[in-house]
DNA sequence: ACTGCCAATAAAAACCTTTTTACAACTTTC
DNA sequence: GAAAGTTGTAAAAAGGTTTTTATTGGCAGT
């Protein structure tokens, strides 16, 4: 049907309307008058040539690609899919576009930055910042483009910013186990102690204990990172010897994998989970829901995150946003299995 | 640092540099011949001016955006990580960029590619595929980019193709069970029986216990989807009634998510697994390392799929490739615990 | 009937590169 | 020492839009 070999232009167009080329931009962009007669003949001929306005030179005249900049750490998990969910649902809703860009590491991200935004590659950015953030926004320098900021608090640097409340979050669930279950004592497992979202949750976790009368010092144990190892090792070699027969505990991970490394370790070590440990996670990933013993665990509304992130975007695009914003989502429990409550 | 306030082009630069700015341009992109005084005063100019070519001039220049399209059904799920990784890796090394587009059903996806590839928005287009194809590509019609289409063997359409051997995969998963443990029957639980990729799954099977005398009719199980709940369900009311006592079995999954709905179904049941019966994935996906009986699956080279389907992309382009290229990539069997090997 | 205004459209400028063509100023070559 | 080639650079064209400015014809007001 469509005819193939492509370069049909605005200039064949109006050619063949019998009219200029400015007309054909006019009737094509729905802007200026057009008397009814002309914008059929127009219409007609964009239909029978099949014209397809070339997006380089519509990004070259508007000054603008309709396109925003996504850059992530890594490609894989939960977090990365719904994050690119959000993003993506907002900006096609739009007519943008999402070009994504993997950086880890301080130097990548400065240059991911600085080449999407330099030659005008997108018309604003969406960064996902781990550690380190000072030495990139630093290195970055100043941007031409809107950019926002994830994950991390860059209060600062007078630049829109979404966060998690990780504090708030870890308090609710610590929180849960207070409430709903009779635990006698609870311990916090994290990812690395130099990881700012596990150092928040620490806090949370250490803000909730504390009105039982229970100190946070040797509660809390950290890791080399986020993973199922580091929570096996350390519930088998730190949680469970503090376990005392008859008594009821609660531990709250730092995230869902090192939940399950968690809850599998006890269970090795013949344990009883969820009747005598409960064990709820962080993030609602994908492996919460399965396994044999569906997890607890704070969701995270990352896709909520993306959607945002563009928003913001577009809002200071249009110019309708003037100080830097900044947005804090919470987390929210989802009970499931292993913090004993269901089953 | 950077001075900020956008927008210094090569006629700035040009004009510091005291010539012409076809000079500076031979300099900046290192064609041509310049002399070496020449050179240096120009070089000495971008970077006291911090000079970027803009990309959407050298784009409407040069015809092409340096970008490749990738459309996907969806962004969760372990094989569009991988897939990105891939893509992503080949693209970034060639300095080419990724943009992502989700599309779901016959319509959006027609909708995707004309949408990138009319305007010249991308260079080139990866489309993965899953039903439907005839109708997707036939309402594509003429594309005047590369298109390397994914998952679905398209050899009528001419079209760069890349494929998963899904029987061969079924094949040996299955061969693994008769080869390595003594089974005495054999079934297949497979995801929905219009779903390419499970049909050929099951092909395999079937083709593998033939030698054995067995048949395939009664021994393959279908249901609505690649889910957890269908492998559950179809485990507990299919599979879990043929079971005798003393018995030895195997279950070839269509999935890893099936095959966790049966490992768990079986047990429920008070099945041993994978002593008594032994379970096979598919995928290889992250579930398959987190749960506490690890599972043994086929690894899809998913991310290799978006390495090959970049190179393809970028043979067509410079010209390197003639002829459609179909390349077939082998799942490889990873031996963990659920088969009944190891723990 | 003339001025002034408005609607509809055309013409031209701008966006910023890359690439082709043109042109000097030197080197060779015979 | 003139024709032919080389080298380094400038000038101009091309790429396809959008947007601004100009132009035309028709019509109301006086």
């Amino acid at each position: 049907m469509a005819t193939g070999s492509d370069s049909v232009t605005i200039h064949n167009v109006a050619k063949v309307a019998g009219v200029s080329i400015s007309t054909v931009s006019r009737v094509v962009n729905d802007l200026g008058r057009v008397a009814p007669s002309t914008r059929r003949r127009v219409e007609m001929a964009v239909r029978r040539l099949n014209f397809h306005p070339n997006s380089r030179a519509q990004a070259l005249s508007r000054k603008r690609t309709d396109t925003i900049g996504l850059i992530v750490p890594d490609f894989d998990g939960q977090y990365f899919s719904m994050l690119m969910e959000g993003a993506h649902e907002k900006a096609r809703a739009n007519g943008m576009h999402i070009m994504v860009l993997k950086a880890k590491g301080t130097e990548a991200k400065i240059e991911a930055v600085t080449h999407l935004c330099s030659g005008g590659r997108t018309d604003g950015v969406i960064l996902m910042l781990s550690e380190m953030y000072n030495e990139v926004l630093e290195g970055v320098g100043n941007i031409n483009q809107p950019l926002v900021v994830l994950d991390q608090d860059v209060n600062l640097w007078r630049l829109d910013n979404i966060l998690i409340d990780n504090k708030l979050g870890a308090f609710e669930a610590t929180r849960h186990f207070i409430a709903a279950h009779e635990v006698s004592d609870l311990f916090f497992v994290g990812g690395s102690e130099n990881n700012v979202d596990t150092t928040e949750r620490a806090l949370g976790f250490a803000d909730a204990i504390r009105p039982m009368g229970l100190d946070a010092e040797g509660r809390q144990f950290f890791g080399d990172s986020y993973s199922y190892d580091e929570g096996y090792r350390l519930a088998s070699e730190r949680v469970f010897p503090l376990i005392a027969p008859g008594q009821r505990y609660g531990v709250v991970a730092g995230n869902d994998d090192v939940a399950c490394g968690v809850i599998d370790a006890l269970m090795d070590k013949g344990i009883e989970v969820p009747q005598q440990v409960g064990v709820i996670g962080f993030d609602d990933s994908y492996i919460a829901v399965h396994r044999r013993l569906k997890i607890t665990t704070m969701h995270i509304p990352t896709k909520e995150i993306g959607r945002v992130a563009v928003r913001m975007i577009l809002d200071r695009l249009s110019g309708r946003a003037a100080e830097p914003t900044k947005v804090v989502l919470k987390a929210r429990l989802i009970v499931r299995e292993s913090c004993g409550c269901g089953k």
